[in-house]
DNA sequence: TATGAATGAGTTTTCATTCAT
DNA sequence: TATGAATGAAAACTCATTCAT
């Protein structure tokens, strides 16, 4: 359809120039229509760099939930979803850089947009977090707060890989995943396993 | 001095509004000082923003190294660093948002300005690690990318914690600084004992 | 069609006001257009007072050429052709300030536009001068560079003359055409006839 | 005197850069004192560059009284005078500048005041070619408007060429009268002799 | 007498946005 | 449905000019 033609050239542009120093000329012209065209499909340069925010979300979680099958246990998933998460950013970089940069750089409207999938993800990685007790035989007797730091923690951890991978040659989906994994799975486990690390007395 | 207003106000305007979106007529206002002022000492906007992030990245590693003392064990170096640096940049949000929003955001003269701090930060951890694993009587068999690549994840992880405690209201410094070493401390010592995470066969 | 519109408009406040103090605002609003559309049609201030003085020593050198028959002989040519010229001259005098004064006056890129049409006119005036000595079966054994100094003294001549008769009211491109002939056909015979003007010795 | 440093420094930034162009930073940098002694000096930009105009018409018209002797015969007060016009322009290449090309190209008042200086050489010149006509026995029945368009162009010749020769490396002053003498003093005294150019009947 | 510090007013230029067709 | 043509509003930057000392 006409639409997904703009909407493609928008994220094109908005992921290299940024949302500000790009200009509807510029994207009407790569979209190959005129500029009225775009604003009758999409209405303001707002409104279409929200819908770019809108489609590049649903694309990235859509990855993501293809890639993992819920019947596996907690670790294969977060194994799994990495993986998808990874190869997804590394093939869509400006629909990545669009998400993870553009959108929280400019404001309370766009950030929303894609905190609303930020949230969703970090509620699937809490859920893993909370079936692995579980499966570790163990109540999450974790604060509420705690483990939507840990799944936070996490998260950023994969957005900033995300970001490293991408810039740095050479490193695949699968490695990427393999290092969140080793850091992160292990620590888990072993704070199911109840030794969490101690910290100093507060006073220091 | 005058130019610390201008600093302060710049920032300020930055770190809410965006590169882009902010307007020198309204930093100036904000500092209280006339436009031409600003260009007297700041000379262009480009060069008011680097201004801006050179003195931020200053600010924030001189508040890191202060909260860390070189002679304690690694674990509690980090534990420190981590609580020096949520505490500032709780204190500092705007401060936070150029280095970690803008400053990244806008093209390679200030991405480079803000990289070079965040090497300094990655290299600090990494070479807690690797002291952390001769503590640990492990000599560091990691592959030097395995251990760049956890750096990077624990950073990342940090910077996105201080995100959300930014976000969060009643989160404190001492919380997140203890999520993150639960999360991360446990996994690497894990990791140091030879007990590394380990992925499904490559075909599935 | 609008782009001549907007030429006109910026030929005239050119002319009258000069090239810096003159603004594009001026310009679109005496034009009856929007100043983007000015910036639409011819890009930048710089690029719209190059076509100016294109137009203007396109429209002089062709109604110079269109008022000389080259099939007549050298003297009643340079009579024809001033006559065209100061005529040229006093019907466009916003033009002839921007070709004369203001594109001399401003830089390289202008002044070298403006060289090139007044460097077509001296080579046909020194057509003229070596074809008058034919007519007047001498050769032409003046120096080159003294034809291309009388030359030069000649338009130079005439550019003055122009800018006076402008200025004066009541003098008409003939008698403007009629003195110049005067005063300068005469001399040129007399060259041609070896009857030069004796400097005294050198040391006076 | 301090008001002459300063008047130094105007006209050779006037005479490089233009009128507009001119900052009075840079003036009062190249004099070696502070804007507001400037100020204090010279009121504003614009006395400021009529001070200039006036220094430079002065210094012009005092080079050529100097080289003239009232006493001798009318060539050669010409000639004399044109080698010392030559010789100043060509040793005062910014003053020339901002008489030649910036007082006239912007506005009243300084092409006024370059119009006077020009006025009393163009009355110079007029009185040598009367006394040139009663030299050769014969009465000036030139009309006056005549005499006064030959001594317009003689002097626009004049200009030019010195233009000319400050821009073609290797014309002597020397070379530049001689030239000009020849052009136009021969076709004066042609017309003194009563053998003007006949212009072709009107209708054509 | 001399100046460091400061600014009001104006410049060119760009861009999201909309009619008229 | 589609667009060529047009603009209102604002941004970065500069400069002649003046206080306060």
């Amino acid at each position: 359809m006409r639409e997904q033609q703009m909407l493609d050239a928008a994220v094109r542009i908005f992921g290299q120039r940024g949302y500000m120093a790009a200009s509807m000329d510029e994207i009407a012209e790569l979209a190959g229509v005129s500029k009225p065209l775009v604003y009758l499909y999409l209405t303001s340069k707002e409104c279409l760099f929200t819908a770019c925010i809108r489609r590049e979300a649903a694309a990235l979680t859509a990855a993501v939930r293809a890639g993992v099958r819920p019947d596996l246990p907690a670790d294969r998933q977060l194994w799994d979803g990495l993986r998808a998460f990874f190869a997804h950013t590394a093939e869509h970089p400006d629909g990545w850089s669009v998400l993870h940069l553009q959108a929280r750089t400019h404001g309370e409207p766009f950030a929303a947009e894609v905190a609303a999938m930020r949230a969703e993800i970090v509620a699937f990685v809490t859920r893993l977090v909370v079936v692995a007790a579980r499966e570790a035989h163990r109540d999450p007797d974790l604060p509420e707060r705690e483990v939507a730091g840990i799944a936070e923690a996490l998260v950023g951890a994969a957005e900033s890989l995300a970001a490293w991978a991408n810039a740095t040659p050479g490193v695949t989906a699968r490695q990427s995943a393999a290092t969140l994994m080793n850091f992160a799975w292990a620590g888990l486990s072993n704070l199911m396993r109840g030794h969490p690390w101690a910290p100093p007395p507060a006073d220091s």
